[in-house]
DNA sequence: CGCGCGAATGTTGACGTAAACATCGACGCG
DNA sequence: CGCGTCGATGTTTACGTCAACATTCGCGCG
């Protein structure tokens, strides 16, 4: 730090009242240039503007937002950055508050007790945020009893209908379906099932949309094996699927346990798609270079993200939810993991 | 929304005056409740307590910030969270973020043109944060010449000395060295490379480690491959290596870019390890389950965030930063995916 | 008994911004 | 020429919090 400063305590930026007194202007026409009203004379905005410069002004948010009432900001309460789904619609949420002039606080649920979780909501309420988009699987919500600081907007993003807030997410149901049906057009006579942890609501939607899907195809519907989205988890239901040579097509509920079962089929000798095909779901991008090449059910995250952000402003600014929950379309993308059956034993 | 509601105007919340008003108190004694001050009476001190639960108060942190010159708020300037490595730390970094009872605000780039990078900096200076941590590979920031607000604590995460703040990151020179050494002592007479991205400062110290260990064992080194870190880049460059059969280890960058390799090679009828080894950087999850599992170099990004985070807080409080870069350690996970060499052709 | 000290609580003001209102001067029109 | 209007600018004030200073009261001690 050079000489010059002061040490210890950091100096405040200059603020309307500094550049004020160099334009030679009241703070009021300051604030008026700030905010890029056209009710100035052309010469005095840029006297104004080059006072700014010259100090290197920044309006301070907290001021501006203490002044009006509205901090410009979306919290974002997420579990943790570990699955490809949250990730990518983190991202997606990110861009799309930053293009409307929002921006993003990140509160991340630190574990799943219910103190944590209290916690997290807790800071919430201290946080100098409008309105809040909720990325937790919401059974995880549900057991921990959580109550939402009142008068804050809220969006979750998850396949529920359970909350009283409004619900953006990917179309689950259409996209098992797609997933289920490719396999049957193949020719299966059935489709096993490797789900995701039972505290989602995602999970959940997959697993009911597959088990229907059979049914109105008339198809016998095989026991589910859980996993927690994890490769690990995939690996090890894989393992036990393998064991059971009926089995001749698989939609699993993500990528990532997608990857563990390909592993577990390889060890055990299967080849995919001669022996078993495999249809994930989410489309990451590892998953056009797994062996083989899956094929998966795509996810747009960019949508999902843009579509709570919208709900979300637009619940902030009016103040009431509109309910009808979002469902964004899946799009499924063949790769070489599926094949028609072929005679094993 | 309720019927009691006014239509429109969302009400703020209550003050601490409101606060006061219940309780029979004055403002200033709420202050000392909230802050948990020591000279307020018991008795006092719950009937506040419970005019607070009352009227569901939370502090205003805009107010808060305003009076105490400081936000608790640290942001994070990101530029995609495509990369594993950056979510991880993403993750790492809000964890011991929210342990120290900062909050993050997440800066996303929307793309990397030059004015996109000074837009999202410009952004920062108006934001309520009181430093920041730069997760953007450095080159980027170069060729964007941008300057960061003055007055402004920045720690950046990268393995340049090139800037002018601290630096945190995984010890790059030392992961490299382990992943080239365990390949050469598998009795390889020497090493081929997949790197990342020229515009990486990471991806460069990889490569010259990498490069510096071959010469110390007195080995050749053969050209360099380069990569984006993407599955697909790691794809394209295993097709290109997979034709010169003199290639018997191959040191990629990072997992990602590992899988894209595994498939080509695998595509190619070459098999790993037994006609060629690979060892990955990173350790994701899923490298335990690529196949085969992938020996790989261990990124301890709890660590890169914690760190980093320390050393951001520590220069907010002193106003002055101590430069010693901090290199965090890594570890060689050995899998299935390295084997001493057999003859080949 | 009175003095002083410390603990509990109250009062005032300032942080930086912007809405609301006030002022001032130029210009058009009857 | 006087009045009204409108555009440019200045002045006041409040947003919610908390440090600093003021006040009050009880208690110990000389």
């Amino acid at each position: 730090m050079s000489a010059e400063e002061s040490p210890g305590k950091r100096r405040r930026g200059p603020s309307m009242a500094d550049v004020a007194r160099l334009a030679g202007v009241s703070g009021q026409t300051v604030s008026r240039v700030a905010n890029d009203r056209h009710n100035v004379d052309a010469e005095t905005r840029e006297r104004v503007r080059a006072a700014m410069n010259q100090l290197g002004y920044r309006p301070n948010s907290a001021a501006r937002a203490l002044r009006n009432g509205e901090y410009r900001s979306i919290g974002v309460i997420v579990f943790e950055l570990h699955s490809f789904g949250t990730t990518r619609t983190l991202d997606a949420i990110a861009t799309a508050a930053t293009m409307r002039g929002y921006s993003i606080n990140l509160v991340p649920v630190l574990d799943v007790t219910q103190s944590a979780v209290t916690n997290a909501f807790g800071r919430l309420g201290e946080q100098a945020v409008d309105g809040v988009i909720i990325l937790i699987e919401a059974h995880t919500l549900d057991a921990a009893g959580v109550r939402l600081p009142e008068g804050l907007s809220v969006v979750v993003v998850d396949s529920s209908a359970h909350y009283d807030y409004p619900i953006v997410d990917t179309d689950q149901r259409q996209g098992a379906r797609l997933a289920t049906e490719h396999l049957l057009d193949l020719g299966h006579k059935t489709v096993w099932h490797l789900g995701g942890p039972p505290t989602s609501f995602a999970a959940d939607r997959r697993r009911r949309s597959w088990e229907q899907t059979l049914i109105d195809h008339g198809r016998e519907v095989p026991p589910v094996y859980d996993g927690d989205w994890s490769a690990t988890s995939g690996y090890e239901a894989g393992c036990r699927l393998a064991e059971d040579d009926q089995v001749t097509a698989v939609f699993v509920a993500n990528d990532q346990m997608a990857l563990g079962l390909l592993r577990a089929l390889y060890e055990r000798g299967l080849a995919v798609p001669d022996d078993v095909s495999v249809v994930g779901f989410d489309d990451m991008e590892e998953a056009a270079h797994f062996w083989p090449p899956l094929t998966t059910v795509r996810q747009t995250f960019t949508e999902v993200g843009r579509q709570s952000v919208d709900a979300l402003i637009a619940e902030i600014h009016s103040g009431e939810h509109h309910k009808a929950p979002v469902a964004v379309p899946t799009e499924l993308i063949i790769r070489k993991s599926t094949a028609p059956p072929s005679d094993r034993n």
